[in-house]
DNA sequence: TTATATATATCGCATACCCAATATATTATA
DNA sequence: TATAATATATTGGGTATGCGATATATATAA
């Protein structure tokens, strides 16, 4: 279990897996492109995704209909949720919420 | 991306590598036995584990040091949080509180 | 224009995760 | 005792996940 492999005893969980879930969430507060998501997730976990990591997860909800890539305008492309993916969303939040319960204060 | 599969659009996100985080959130609550912990899962996430699944987490997480397992008691042995698990929660809990701020309500 | 920086994209790969199947151990019941 | 039920344990394997390396595209600077 990788997650676990900190000597000091300090460190668990990199939370493989949620990544799809994270960018869903992180889009439904409101539009971003592939940079700005990796910012905003190094902000928050304090380990910023790959480009290979954070463009083929956005390849991948774009291709479920989760996500909508805009036109490309300059040098970024602009992702938003579509219903779809605000639906999906919603189940997905019902879900972790009931499973962590109790984590949050 | 497995955890999107399906296609009615209302399903994402299976929660894959969280598995060892909730284990330990589980125990910290209170001490329990194999089949407890993925009644418990079960009832939060809507599946329940199998055993191929809930006992090499356990043995890993012993492994590693962050819980104890009692001496056996009848049919179970009962888990308890170590020290060492009880630091690596503190730390991983404060992690995915600042990674998933904003989806608990 | 050329050079540099930033954003996007893809491909191969190691590995972690979890499950199905199976085995063993203990207890309860007939 | 024999049988069934429950709990624990292990192993092999499928597969998703995320990363490193690399390539391409666009924009900005020199």
């Amino acid at each position: 279990m990788r997650s676990f492999s900190n000597d000091n005893g300090s460190y668990c969980c990199d939370m493989r897996g949620m990544l799809g879930f994270l960018i869903l969430f992180l889009l439904s507060k409101k539009p971003m492109h592939g940079q700005e998501i990796a910012e905003e997730i190094a902000r928050r976990k304090g380990e910023r995704p790959s480009p290979g990591t954070i463009y083929p997860a956005l390849k991948s909800l774009r291709e479920m209909g989760f996500i909508a890539s805009d036109e490309r305008e300059g040098k970024t492309i602009v992702y938003t949720l579509t219903e779809r993916g605000k639906n999906a969303l919603r189940i997905s939040k019902r879900r972790f919420i009931r499973t962590f319960l109790g984590v949050f204060p």
